[in-house]
RNA sequence: CGGGGCGUGGCGCAGCUUGGUAGCGCGCCUGCUUUGGGAGCAGGAGGUCCUCGGUUCAAAUCCGGGCGCCCCGACCA
C-alpha cells in the first residue's frame, strides 16, 4: 500500500506552460515525470511503476517468444561503430574518455550484438536465437519533443534475431510478431502494426507499431485490412478530371501562373489535369519528377524509388536542365536527356505541363507519344483516395515500436558468420526489434487522457485502486478507509490510499488525475450504510457500493470489468 | 540546421514601453474552523529577476555577448 500523504506524486492544477502535446500536460500534472534538460526526462515513484509495468510485460512476452535477456554497454568504442559505417549519424553521441580513445553513447544496439555474436557462434548447431535487452539508449536529437515522445536518452526493449537463413528470419520475425501483438494488447492499447520504410537500417523488410493519437509525429493511412505509413502507403487517387484533347501538344500562354492553382484558374481546368513538376538531385543526378497536378510528392517514397537521398534542386540546375521554375513540363527541356520519372497515377492521356518557357504551358502533352519516362509510385497518399475501391482514413500516430529484418548487413561488416554442415561460411541473417516503453506510456496518455487526467488501462495503471477517505485524518471516514486499503493490500491488490488531510474536492480531483482504474471513496453517508462508493475511472461508470465488512470479491469483480 | 517565441519564489503569470520600494493567483508553513467536487479566516516563509559585461547616481527594466528552454519546419538507426 503507498499512502498519499508521503509519496512523492507532486500534482499539479496547471500543466507547465510551454507544454503542447495532452500527454506532456498530464503526465507532467500527474506527477509522473520531471524535466531535467531538452530531451531529458526524469521519472517520479508513480510514473517509473507505470513505465516498469510496461517492462515486465515486455520482458513475459519476450520470454515467452524464446528470446534471451542479456545487457551490453552504452558507452562503446568508436571502432565498432566505423566497421558498420555507422560512426557518422548525426544523431550518434561522439566522445573521448581520459587517454583520447574515441567512444560513442549507442543508440541502438547491432553493433554490440552483433560483435558479441561473431565472437561466440561458430556453427549452425548454435543458431537460431534470439537477444533483448531493456537497456538506455542515447541520441543527439535535432529537435527534442512533446514531453516524452522524442527525448535524447530513453529506455528501448532492443531483440535481435540470429538465423542461418532468410526462411529462418521469417520464422524468428513471425515470432516476434506474435509477442509484440500481445504486448500492445495487454497494455490496452489501440495500435497498428503498419508497413513502413526500411530506412537506413537498409534490410528486407520493416513494420512499424503505430498508436494512433493526436500527438503522433508520423501519419498512417488505414483502410479495410490495409494499414501503411504514408512514407510507403500505396493508395489510388480520385479520377482526375481532364481537359478536352486536342491531338497533340500545343502552346497556351499563361503570364505569371506559376503555381498549379494560378495555371489552372487561368486556363478554367481542374488541377488534376495538369503534371506538377518537382526538381531534385539523386544519387544520379538531376530528376524531373512529376506528379498530377492535385497530388504532392511524399520524399520517402520518391528516395525508395531513386535509390538514394534526395535534395531540392536549385533554380540555377534547374534552368540548365530544363527550363525556368515555374513553367516546367517534360517536352521541349533544355537538355533533352534529363530524366523524367512519372508518378504511376498518371495516366496516359493528354495533360497539362509547363513548356519550359516563361510564361508557356503545353496543352495535348501525352505520355508515351510526346514524351517517355521511368514510372514510379511517388505521390503523398491522401483522404480521399482509396485502395481496392474502399475509402482511407489518415491518422496521426506514435510509433511505439518496429520491426526489421536486416539481413547480412551488421554479420557482414562485423564478421558474424557460420559453418554450415558442409563446412562453407555463411554470414548470420539478422533481425532487429525495438520497443519504447516511454512510448507506450504517453500513448497511453494521449488515447486515454481527459482534462481531469489519464484513465490507465488496468494492466498499467500505477495502482489498482484508489482508496480515498473524506474525512480528516482521525476521523471515522479515514479510519475506515484505513481500513479497507490495509484489507485490499493484504488480499494482494496494489493500493494508492489518499490519507491526506485535504478537501473532498482535492482528493476526488487528484484520484481521477491519477487515474487507477477503480476508485474506492468512503464519505460519512456511504460509511453509515456500511460501504464504500465504487466507480471506474475510464468513463466515470458508477458501480455498485463496495461492502467495508467484505469488500475482496467485489473488489475483484469491479477490477474484472476495467479495462 | 532554418524560422518564431520565452527565461521574474515550487507552478502559472504581471511588472519592462517611459530605469528608482520586486508584485499577483495557486501551492507551501503555523493556528483555528471546515470535509461529497480543487474550503474559510488570521499569521508567516520563500526570489542571484538565466548569466556575463556595458550605459547610468541608480538596471528585472536600456544596450551587447553567452547559456538555457519551448513551438513550427527540415531531420529523425
Amino acid at each position: 500500500m503507498h499512502r498519499l500523504s508521503q509519496l512523492l506524486l507532486p500534482t499539479e492544477k496547471q500543466p507547465p506552460a510551454d507544454a503542447e502535446a495532452l500527454s506532456h500536460q498530464l503526465m507532467v500534472r500527474a506527477g509522473l515525470v520531471r524535466q531535467l534538460g531538452s530531451g531529458l526526462w526524469s521519472w517520479l515513484p508513480a510514473g517509473w511503476r507505470i513505465h516498469q509495468k510496461v517492462i515486465a510485460i515486455i520482458r513475459e512476452e519476450m520470454d515467452l517468444s524464446g528470446a534471451q535477456e542479456v545487457s551490453m554497454p552504452v558507452l562503446q568504442p568508436r571502432e565498432l561503430w566505423e566497421k558498420t559505417g555507422r560512426d557518422h549519424i548525426n544523431e550518434l553521441f561522439k566522445l573521448e574518455d581520459r587517454k583520447g580513445s574515441p567512444m560513442v553513447l549507442a543508440l541502438t544496439h547491432e553493433e554490440a550484438m552483433t560483435h558479441h555474436v561473431a565472437q561466440l557462434v561458430r556453427s549452425y548447431r548454435e543458431l537460431p536465437f534470439t537477444l533483448y535487452q531493456v537497456q538506455l539508449k542515447e541520441r543527439d536529437e535535432a529537435r527534442p519533443r512533446a514531453g516524452i515522445l522524442r527525448t535524447r536518452e530513453f529506455v528501448m526493449k532492443d531483440a535481435y534475431s540470429f538465423d542461418r537463413d532468410e526462411a529462418g528470419l521469417d520464422e524468428s520475425y513471425a515470432q516476434q510478431t506474435v509477442a509484440y501483438a500481445r504486448i500492445y494488447d495487454r497494455c490496452g492499447l489501440q495500435w497498428y502494426r503498419v508497413e513502413s520504410d526500411v530506412g537506413m537500417m537498409g534490410g528486407a523488410g520493416a513494420h512499424e507499431y503505430m498508436a494512433p493519437c493526436a500527438a503522433g509525429e508520423d501519419e498512417i493511412v488505414l483502410a479495410d485490412g490495409y494499414s501503411a505509413n504514408v512514407e510507403v502507403a500505396s493508395t489510388t487517387p480520385e479520377p482526375a478530371q481532364y481537359a478536352d484533347p486536342v491531338g497533340a501538344p500545343e502552346a497556351v500562354s499563361t503570364p505569371a501562373a506559376k503555381t498549379i492553382d494560378e495555371v489552372a484558374a487561368q486556363l478554367g481546368v481542374h488541377a488534376s489535369a495538369l503534371l506538377k513538376a518537382v526538381v531534385v538531385v539523386g544519387p544520379e543526378g538531376l530528376v524531373l519528377v512529376l506528379v498530377r497536378g492535385d497530388d504532392s510528392v511524399q520524399d520517402t517514397k520518391l528516395e525508395n524509388a531513386l535509390g538514394g537521398k534526395v535534395r531540392p534542386a536549385n533554380d540555377a540546375e534547374i534552368a540548365k536542365a530544363i527550363g525556368p521554375a515555374g513553367f516546367l513540363g517534360p517536352v521541349g527541356m533544355v537538355d533533352p536527356s534529363t530524366k523524367v520519372l512519372l508518378d504511376r497515377a498518371v495516366e496516359d492521356v493528354e495533360v497539362i505541363v509547363g513548356a519550359n518557357r516563361p510564361d508557356e504551358h503545353l496543352k495535348g502533352v501525352q505520355h508515351g507519344r510526346d514524351f517517355t519516362a521511368q514510372r514510379a509510385d511517388v505521390r503523398l497518399a491522401k483522404p480521399t483516395d482509396t485502395i481496392d475501391g474502399k475509402p482511407v482514413e489518415i491518422v496521426p500516430a506514435i510509433e511505439i515500436g518496429n520491426i526489421f529484418k536486416l539481413g547480412t548487413r551488421y554479420s557482414d561488416a562485423l564478421g558474424a558468420t557460420f559453418l554450415d554442415e558442409d563446412g562453407a561460411r555463411h554470414s548470420i541473417v539478422m533481425g532487429s526489434y525495438g520497443i519504447g516503453p516511454a512510448r507506450i506510456v504517453a500513448a497511453s496518455a494521449e488515447q486515454f487522457g481527459d482534462e481531469r487526467g489519464i484513465a490507465w488501462p488496468a494492466a498499467i495503471a500505477p495502482w489498482q485502486v484508489h482508496v480515498a477517505g473524506l474525512g480528516k485524518p482521525g476521523s471515522e471516514e479515514a479510519e475506515a478507509a484505513e481500513k479497507l486499503a490495509t484489507t485490499l493490500s493484504e488480499a494482494g491488490f496494489e493500493v494508492i490510499l489518499d490519507d491526506r488531510s485535504g478537501g473532498a474536492g482535492a482528493k476526488l480531483a487528484d484520484a481521477e488525475l491519477i487515474g487507477a482504474p477503480l476508485r474506492l471513496v468512503i464519505g460519512r453517508r456511504t460509511l453509515e450504510r456500511g460501504e464504500a462508493e465504487a466507480q471506474l475511472r475510464r468513463g466515470s461508470v458508477d458501480l455498485d457500493a463496495v461492502s467495508l465488512a467484505d469488500p475482496v470479491p467485489a473488489v475483484r469483480a469491479h477490477l474484472a470489468s476495467a479495462p
